[in-house]
RNA sequence: CGGGGAGUAGCGUAGUUUGGUUAGCGCGCCUGCUUUGGGAGCAGGAGGUCGCGGGUUCGAAUCCCGCUUCCCCGACCA
């Protein structure tokens, strides 16, 4: 330990914001060299090797083959998938000075493997095939965060499979899958596999594997009664009948009839926030409603309006785009001040309306008047304004209702910790030669899934869930070491000196030991082996060895007990199997 | 990219409003002695272009201008 490159610090650098940010810098882990670049001190190395070990022997079990494939790639492959546009500014093209090429650091790998696997397996017989390496991707994040947890430079694992149909990709998918299982379980991590937006990587089906935490960046539904579970970016909520939406709107029509609409003076930019100031309503911004301003992707002239509640996100139909500034200038709408309401009959425009709204408050609700700095009060939908249609237009809440069994849905905040997705033909279809020779002797495209964990992440996941006061508590998986052997007084007595060398030489045969030669006074080597969080110490003193003892502590349980030398061996073992 | 905050020794910080000795303190580090089961004591010591550049001034960590880096909120995020 004395030759070890670390310095435990009793207080957190002032950039660590989040637990285990502070954590793996006060006990030496990691060490940022920049904003979002991160670098692994031998503790946090060896911590991420038995991460890697653990993803390995996992992966390989299920047939994955490892490989390693370059950080640097020509950006060619890029245009050929067709990819460098979806990526945009989060990948930075760059030359090598005097050449002539366009490079990228690579972010991910789906290119690569393709035109590697399209090399190699030409042949039906060839398939399946399944790829993966462990390496450092590179995207250049608008904003890094939280220390690990967003970052420029990132570990990551990420496999490739490839197969001769929709179905055998499918097998594939289910094989990784009972693999990412296996492997959050031996980290002792609670993964939830939701349903989510397969974004630039491409496919229909996908999954990510969610650890909830307070500080993740991603949400998502959970229904405790079914099951069902989806980022709330593409989660559903459950979707009215026509008859349900005909009974809804006559009794509202009943029940609202009395209500008369009532234009207000909003000066403004017409915010949500700025009206409800004015109106003084800000708690319960679900009594607006909000209008966006789309228009189709293919027929520009096609305007649709859709509405959602003040307190909501929109969820934008892919065949949909957002209205520019020009836009509202041609129609003469005003930005900030649109609604349904009040609309020139000659305005050709589809209205499409999310579910929710049919839950009217008393007073009806507050839209905008259609009219620079006015608003209008005690609308009320279907009575006041027209509605051409119904969807799932807006993004889920607590306590809305499942789309498969009804119950009500929980939001739960979480870490994205790895994604699947079965890509299909995207990349196959896309790029050059990315097919075989099937026994029919057609040609046909590879069926792709694609698998990523986030390695360097899971560091500090893994921190966030184990760690107290004191400091880290690694599972025993990935603990730096299995065992820190924490000599006390051994300067004044040879007897506690000799018995700790000889435990370290009789352990080292049988686990990873640290060895804690400092001798310190006894506080501070307690304090760090506290801190750094190795599963199991073991405390050799004048104290235990009036007893032929030394003392235990498992860091997991807290539980402390004195251990006979002779047995001492065999009672760790033990410990480490749990 | 928009908004907010911050850069003083390896880490944490005082001093900046109101310019004025040699820039102070805690932790850590080095030497010596004493101590020793939960971050020891005493004595001595090393370590700073006060983020960078320019300006104002007899004099700048402190005032002004520009730049830069980092953190937080948001936008974005395979």
């Amino acid at each position: 330990m004395s030759q070890l490159l670390f310095r435990t610090l009793r207080e957190a650098p002032q950039d660590a914001e989040v637990e285990s940010h502070k954590l793996l810098a006060r006990a030496s882990y990691i060490y940022r060299l920049s904003s979002g670049v991160y670098n692994y001190l031998p503790l946090g190395q060896r911590v991420l090797n038995k991460i890697n070990s653990i993803i390995r022997s996992k992966l390989d079990s299920v047939g994955a083959q490892e490989m390693f494939m370059s950080v640097l790639q020509p950006v060619d492959i890029w245009d050929e998938s067709g990819r460098s546009a979806d990526f945009g500014a989060l990948l930075p093209a760059f030359q090598l000075e005097g050449r002539s090429g366009h490079y990228v650091l690579g972010p991910t790998h789906e290119e690569v493997a393709t035109r590697i696997v399209s090399t190699y397996a030409k042949s039906y017989k060839d398939l399946p095939v399944t790829i993966y390496q462990i390496q450092t991707k590179f995207r250049d994040e608008a904003r890094p965060r939280f220390g690990l947890l967003r970052t420029k430079e990132l570990i990551m694992c990420d496999a490739y499979s490839f197969d001769v149909s929709k179905e055998k990709m499918v097998d594939s998918y289910e094989k990784l899958r009972i693999a990412y299982d296996q492997i959050f379980k031996e980290l002792d991590l609670e993964v939830t596999p939701v349903e989510a937006k397969s974004g630039a990587i491409g496919g229909d089906v996908n999954h990510e594997y969610m650890v909830p935490s307070p500080i993740g960046e991603d949400t998502f539904v959970s229904c405790f009664s079914c099951g069902y579970s989806a980022n709330t970016e593409i989660a559903k909520k459950r979707n009215l009948s026509q008859e349900e939406i005909d009974s809804i709107n006559k009794s509202i029509t009943e029940r609202f009839n009395t209500l008369i609409p009532e234009e207000v003076l909003t000066p403004g930019d017409g915010s949500i926030e700025e009206v409800a100031g004015t109106l003084n309503l800000k708690d319960s911004k679900e009594s607006f409603l909000k209008t966006y301003v789309l228009k189709d992707k293919e027929d520009k002239t096609k305007t649709v309006f859709i509405v959602v509640n003040g307190d909501r996100q929109i969820k934008v139909p892919n065949e949909l785009e957002a209205f520019e500034k020009e836009d509202f200038l041609n129609s003469g709408l005003i930005k900030g001040f649109v609604s349904p309401y009040n609309l020139d009959p000659n305005f050709n425009v589809k209205v499409i309306c999310d579910y929710e709204i049919l839950k009217v408050p008393e007073s009806g609700y507050v839209v905008g008047a259609n009219k620079e700095n006015y608003h209008v009060t005690n609308v009320v939908p279907f009575k006041d304004f027209k509605i051409d249609e119904f969807a799932d237009v807006a993004s889920v809440q607590s306590g809305d209702s499942c789309p498969k069994c009804n119950s009500s849905l929980t939001l739960i905040r979480s870490v994205e910790a790895a994604h699947t997705f079965q890509i299909g033909l995207k990349y196959s279809n896309a790029m050059k030669n990315a097919e075989f020779l099937d026994s029919d002797g057609g040609t046909k495209p590879y069926y792709m899934g694609c698998y990523g964990i986030g390695v360097s992440r899971l560091l500090a996941v893994i921190a966030e869930k184990h760690h107290d006061s004191d400091g880290l508590i690694w599972p025993s998986a990935v603990s730096p070491f299995d065992v820190v052997i924490v000599p006390l007084l051994a300067s004044k007595d040879d007897r506690v000196k000799m018995t700790a060398n000889r435990v370290y030489e009789d352990l080292s045969q049988i686990c990873d030991v640290l060895f804690d030669d400092r001798e310190l006074s006894p506080g501070v080597s307690l304090a760090d082996a506290d801190l750094i969080g190795i599963t199991l110490r073991v405390v050799i003193s004048p104290k235990t060895l009036i007893s032929e003892c030394a003392e235990v502590k498992d860091r997991r349980t807290g539980s402390i007990e004195l251990v006979k030398l002779e047995v001492l061996a065999q009672h760790l073992s033990s410990l480490l199997v749990e």
